[in-house]
DNA sequence: CCCTGTACTTTCCAACGCAAAGCAACCCGC
DNA sequence: GCGGGTTGCTTTGCGTTGGAAAGTACAGGG
């Protein structure tokens, strides 16, 4: 079995997309807590990432975890409420994410616009069938 | 249980964010893929995205159910060897989601820049605790 | 009282990613 | 010419995860 001479090769390897943050439902909620630094109460949060009851707290779970958000339970007369906010340590690990991000959509963007017309050529010496 | 009111009011559901491709090892191979349009041998994209064997076995495998990599068996003298490619598909699906990235990459550098001095109020006439 | 609604939490299961083991063909030394 | 190593993948097995459904708790309302 082969060795991985690790990221000296391996630029598309992405060892910057951290997987807590790397995940449609979490990176949607973490995007609408960027977007609110005041906070979300779960039901905000719920409708705009389009989640299940379960699943916005599973996940909230995770990131609170992680560090991420802070979680205040709170009360109204009586009836509770959660509200969450990004932590500072939350903020500054989204946007190292977001930078990953950005870079990988810079390098697809130019790698689109350089590799335009590729002609149907396969190494040749060899000889290739499909499937 | 709520129901949820699909992407109306949904802005961070990120349906776009197609499984397939929102994964760090198949989005390594696409993007490595994308940036050398005339395909890869098996062993240069493990290379380049530092993945072992079966793992970018299993990875190929997925991208080529879902059309979006092709794959040709060839032979030089006897070796094996396997060349992958993107489809035109692959293509265009593959730069979709990297839309969807941008737009991600961008409303998240906004709302940072925006939110950038957040007072600690909470919601007032609420009792909160942490956690 | 009980029944409906709100606000979550917990449980369960299938799917998935990953590592390790497996397999097949070739090559080399003796 | 046949054992042992290498190359080039594939398959298997397992631990983790995400998501739907079920469960819990409490608060009004009839």
């Amino acid at each position: 079995m082969s060795k991985s001479e690790s990221s000296d090769t391996a630029q598309y390897a992405f060892d910057g997309l951290d997987r807590v943050l790397h995940e449609k439902a979490r990176l949607g909620m973490l995007s609408s807590l960027m977007a609110n630094p005041q906070g979300l109460l779960f039901n905000e949060l719920k409708d705009l990432c389009n989640l299940t009851d379960g699943n916005l707290s599973r996940h909230m779970q995770v990131l609170q975890d992680a560090g991420l958000v802070e979680v205040w339970k709170g009360t109204q007369g009586k009836r509770p409420q959660t509200l969450v906010r990004m932590t500072e340590q939350g903020r500054e690990r989204f946007m190292r994410y977001i930078n990953v991000l950005e870079q990988i959509v810079n390098d697809a963007i130019e790698a689109s616009r350089a590799g335009k017309q590729v002609p149907n050529a396969r190494r040749t010496g060899w000889d290739w069938s499909p499937a």
